[in-house]
DNA sequence: GCCGATTATTTCAAGCTTAAATATTCAAGC
DNA sequence: GCTTGAATATTTAAGCTTGAAATAATCGGC
């Protein structure tokens, strides 16, 4: 995915035409937009570990629950992180074990358990974030505050303009 | 990483001032970016697997080799697709079994072997990457080919900027 | 030619990830 | 009350991923 070859050009489904540099334009934005994502996320998953022995996954769902004193559902979870159901139950086990997390009954529903940081969990997590701002700060410096928000309202427009499709 | 909460302001190392919400606005594009990818990367996955049988990585993978002929050797790869070297290995050995890429020493060298594409594994990928490419071009169609290049640029530039540092 | 450093790759353990299969519970409808 | 279908969560199998350690081959200085 971090390469796929440019010549190609696409068929719209739909017959329209357009043209082929259009689709390439795309194409290439993905690659770079993975590429980036990469780069991001394999700067942080290291210094998560090396300073605070946590992975990315961790502190992904720590993330999600931190925004959520509440608490949430597991399907909450994995749908916010968009990872699968099976997935949160490994990690939140592990927090649990580590007692970072807690699940508990809270409503009349047996099959749910709301899940929720521990006091433990949210000295760490607040530890992390604030190193973990940091470390963004400093990779993303080299893009402006007014085109980090341009670019964040193409993404999300391009987001919920496809999930209504879906 | 998905999440991270917004509130936190983060301490430049240089001593620089910066306004708390640049920080806010580059960690808002990150999570969208991450996002954005995670949305991609599933769509691709599933459909790959549902039409071809294929795996991301193995995608990945092809896609590195079909740009280069003579072939690459293994840490080439994993450079390329910014994955680890042990990765690689793994991904290529089922590669191997399949037989869509053949493991060849050419150079005089015995510590490396040029990975390529077999003709069937060419074959292959050619059909990927056209379903790919379309399959890219329908997700991100509601962003303007000139808006995905001046954000392709614009992450481009990032990266090289922070690898000059590192 | 030998030795230490470097380079390339593989192996391994732990953890992450998905998709599919399974189990459990709830909510209606009868 | 019982059944049925939907919702929720977990389990499983296969594969991916990393980082570190092990292995192997090469290179450079002597």
């Amino acid at each position: 995915m971090v390469s796929a070859p440019l010549p190609a050009v696409a068929a719209r489904p739909d017959g329209k035409k357009e043209k082929e540099s259009d689709s390439k334009a795309r194409l290439r934005l993905w690659i770079r937009l993975l590429r980036a994502s990469r780069l991001i996320e394999g700067m942080a998953r290291e210094r998560l570990k090396a300073q605070f022995g946590a992975t990315l996954p961790r502190f992904d769902v720590m993330a999600a629950l931190f925004r959520k004193p509440d608490g949430m559902l597991m399907s909450e979870i994995s749908r916010f992180l968009m990872v699968s159901n099976g997935n949160v139950t490994g990690i939140v086990d592990r927090l649990v074990a580590d007692g970072l997390v807690a699940r508990s009954q809270r409503s009349g529903d047996r099959r749910t358990s709301f899940i929720t940081l521990t006091r433990k969990g949210r000295a760490a997590f607040a530890a992390m974030a604030a190193a973990h701002e940091s470390w963004i700060d400093e990779l993303l410096g080299g893009i402006s505050a007014r085109d980090a928000e341009q670019m964040s309202a193409k993404l999300k427009s391009f987001r919920s303009d496809w999930e209504g499709e879906a």
